[in-house]
DNA sequence: AAACGCGTAAACATTA
DNA sequence: ATAATGTTTACGCGTT
């Protein structure tokens, strides 16, 4: 995940070769704080090298990282674009995409990393994703046999004595020679692997291009813009073939409603082929001159694999009639072309399909209509939030945004985790912790996507700190040894169950270093425990309402962590829900009281000064039990808690429980 | 620009 | 002796 930095790398350069093979060694688990060697090398190098399921080869999640990167990233941009808009060429319509998830309608492709796509997909997902790609890759084996079977053909054919069209590009190589030299260029059977020219001279080479710009006419694309498999994934500009390809795929969407896949005509080609052709290929999102061709753009030709440059129509119109005339070369390439789009379109079909019973399920869902300016202090029951369809404009009016959807969802299994863990991978540590400021209540995100960050490769948005503290906070007693904690790391998330050595030290780093972990000595050992107050105290002031939080998270910070704000708004207005039922954390979980005053924005409340247990400090009662613990033996604690076994929330629990709840309340936003 | 929070690495000490 | 625990320092990055 998370790309380290360069700094990183830079830095542990000098301390010794990092790399795979000194990780292995720190990847045995034993997490010792020895630190075993330095990982670096890059993100995928520690990781891959660091977990202990990571062998050197890529693991499953790895390689959905991997895969990731190539193409899936824009496929899935698009496709939230063109549900949310279909003529919408806006990329950040990002305002007006209100029958999309946010998390994905928000989403600006060139922000969106693999992480986040990975967390804004539910692992299912992304699965499907690797699917697909696996499928585009096999379509690229066909169209290679289809070539060499071509090749042969017109092999044969020339040996045969038989009149050739004439290779359009002159770097057609003599016909007679029987050398594996193709007699169609790559280039002309779409193999050829130039520099994509569907690349405007105009468009970046990584940026994503408006989807209007991303038609059926640039299918084509496919023919070039995928490389052979043994291709190693060239460079940015390869790449961006391929995820045009992604972009293809769902190009058609764009130009007809989602649910159908848009109408074909069919053509029967001179040799009676049937041949599938998008409609209005010209039309559609082109915007091509009135006089233009559908296979004439950006001044060349755009025949599969053609990319012969064209002044003008005229020329192009020339050019189409001698070199892409009736042959078999031609028919050959229609032939694969209609495969193209058949694939597609059955693609499009299976997409569209599971986009409707998407659309449908989310939006049947939002039965409560967010209640706009709400009070801070939610209304227990009030609900629970998701991230779906809330226009970035109701969420910041006032930094608050209320739960569109009702609580009773229990924990979605595999629900991306979207707003909440947003920005996450995009890049270093304190990058991801930005939607971890921004606050998202940890237990009530953990709890919405438990399942998913159990399951998925995916870093949560939270910090050590906070991860910790929830640990120990949904306890019965609240206290965790050290190993306990590292368990319960693993077990809630995937993404620590690997790279054991690095979160291990930083566990225990971050159990030394703030001062809101209390160590306790207790008869088996020592626990951690967590002084609430002091873990209030670290929290920086509420943005609620900033401009500039606003500001930042709208623009500065990629919509990720506009996302993360917003799900952290939406749950900080819906505390009540962290206890519904659902709640994965019993321990947690337990209280219905309105959190104190803690998050909402609210900056630091003062703490009262009740300090119960602790002298020196006022504590608020709610914090007390914390700071006695921090105090006292944890015999202490145990008397005086036996333990509620971690059981529902119980709303009716007296005293005890509610400072547990409270504690684990107020917290629950998570810091700031 | 400085301060701060965070993640990561790593050396070192202590304990089981 | 070894591994697990803890502590501490350092560095880089991003945000404020």
């Amino acid at each position: 995940m998370m790309v380290e930095s360069a700094s990183e790398t830079i830095r542990s350069a000098p301390s010794g070769q990092n790399g795979v093979g000194s990780l292995s060694g720190q990847a045995d688990g034993g997490g010792g704080g020895s630190g075993g060697g330095a990982p670096a090398g890059g993100s995928a190098g520690r990781d891959a090298a660091a977990g202990p399921d990571s062998n050197g080869e890529m693991s499953p999640a790895e390689l959905l990282h991997f895969q990731q990167q190539q193409w899936p990233r824009q496929f899935l941009l698009q496709q939230s674009s063109g549900l949310s808009s279909p003529g919408n060429n806006d990329s950040k319509q990002s305002a007006s995409a209100v029958q999309v998830p946010v998390s994905v309608a928000m989403m600006s492709p060139q922000m969106l990393t693999p992480q986040q796509m990975q967390q804004i997909l539910s692992p299912p997902q992304l699965q499907a994703l690797l699917q697909q790609q696996q499928a585009l890759m096999l379509q690229q084996e066909y169209y290679k046999k289809q070539q060499e079977q071509l090749h042969l053909q017109l092999l044969t054919q020339q040996q045969a004595g038989k009149q050739q069209p004439k290779e359009v590009r002159g770097s057609v190589p003599p016909p007679a020679s029987p050398s594996p030299t193709p007699l169609l260029s790559p280039r002309a059977l779409g193999v050829r692997r130039g520099p994509p020219a569907f690349l405007g001279p105009g468009q970046p080479p990584l940026s994503l291009p408006p989807i209007a710009a991303v038609c059926p006419t640039d299918l084509p694309q496919l023919w070039k813009g995928e490389g052979a498999p043994g291709q190693p994934a060239e460079d940015s500009v390869k790449q961006e073939g391929l995820d045009l390809t992604g972009t293809a795929t769902t190009a058609t969407s764009f130009a007809a409603p989602p649910k159908v896949s848009p109408p074909l005509s069919h053509h029967t080609l001179p040799n009676g082929q049937p041949t599938v052709l998008t409609p209005r290929r010209d039309s559609s999102s082109h915007e091509e001159t009135p006089g233009s061709h559908p296979l004439y753009g950006h001044g060349e030709c755009k025949w599969p694999g053609c990319e012969t440059l064209c002044e003008d129509l005229g020329q192009f119109i020339k050019h189409l009639n001698t070199e892409h005339a009736l042959d078999d070369r031609s028919t050959a390439q229609c032939r694969v072309q209609m495969q193209v789009v058949q694939q597609l379109e059955i693609q499009l079909a299976k997409e569209s399909e599971r986009l409707q019973a998407m659309m449908a399920h989310l939006h049947m869902r939002p039965s409560e209509p967010k209640p706009f300016s709400q009070p801070l202090n939610p209304v227990p029951g009030s609900s629970s939030f998701s991230k779906v369809t809330v226009s970035a404009a109701d969420s910041f009016p006032d930094g608050l945004v209320h739960p569109p959807t009702s609580a009773a969802a229990p924990v979605t299994p595999l629900r991306p985790p979207g707003l909440g863990s947003a920005s996450l991978h995009s890049g270093g540590p304190a990058r991801r912790r930005t939607s971890d400021k921004f606050c998202s209540p940890i237990s009530s995100e953990l709890a919405q996507n438990h399942e998913f960050y159990k399951n998925a490769d995916v870093r949560p948005p939270f910090t050590y700190a906070s991860l910790i503290r929830q640990a120990i906070l949904e306890t019965p007693d609240r206290q965790l040894t050290l190993n306990e904690i590292y368990n319960w790391f693993t077990r809630m998330f995937a993404y620590f169950r690997r790279n054991t050595a690095t979160w291990k030290n930083a566990v225990r780093h971050n159990l030394s270093l703030h001062k809101c972990f209390v160590r306790v000595e207790n008869v088996k050992g020592a626990v951690w425990t967590v002084d609430e107050r002091e873990y209030q105290k670290r929290r920086p002031p509420k943005m609620t309402g900033s401009p500039t939080l606003v500001k930042n998270m709208i623009s500065g910070l990629s919509y990720g962590a506009l996302n993360a704000s917003y799900q952290a708004a939406l749950a900080e207005s819906s505390f009540p829900l962290l206890n519904s039922p659902g709640m994965l954390n019993p321990g947690s979980a337990s209280s219905l009281l309105p959190l104190s005053h803690d998050d909402m924005g609210a900056p630091m409340e003062p703490l009262p000064s009740n300090g119960s247990s602790s002298p020196p400090r006022l504590s608020p009662p709610q914090y007390s039990h914390q700071v006695q613990v921090k105090e006292e033996p944890a015999e202490a604690e145990e008397d005086r808690r036996p333990g509620p076994p971690l059981g529902p929330p119980n709303p009716s629990t007296s005293g005890p429980p509610e400072d547990r709840d409270l504690e684990e309340e107020l917290p629950g936003e998570e810091l700031s």
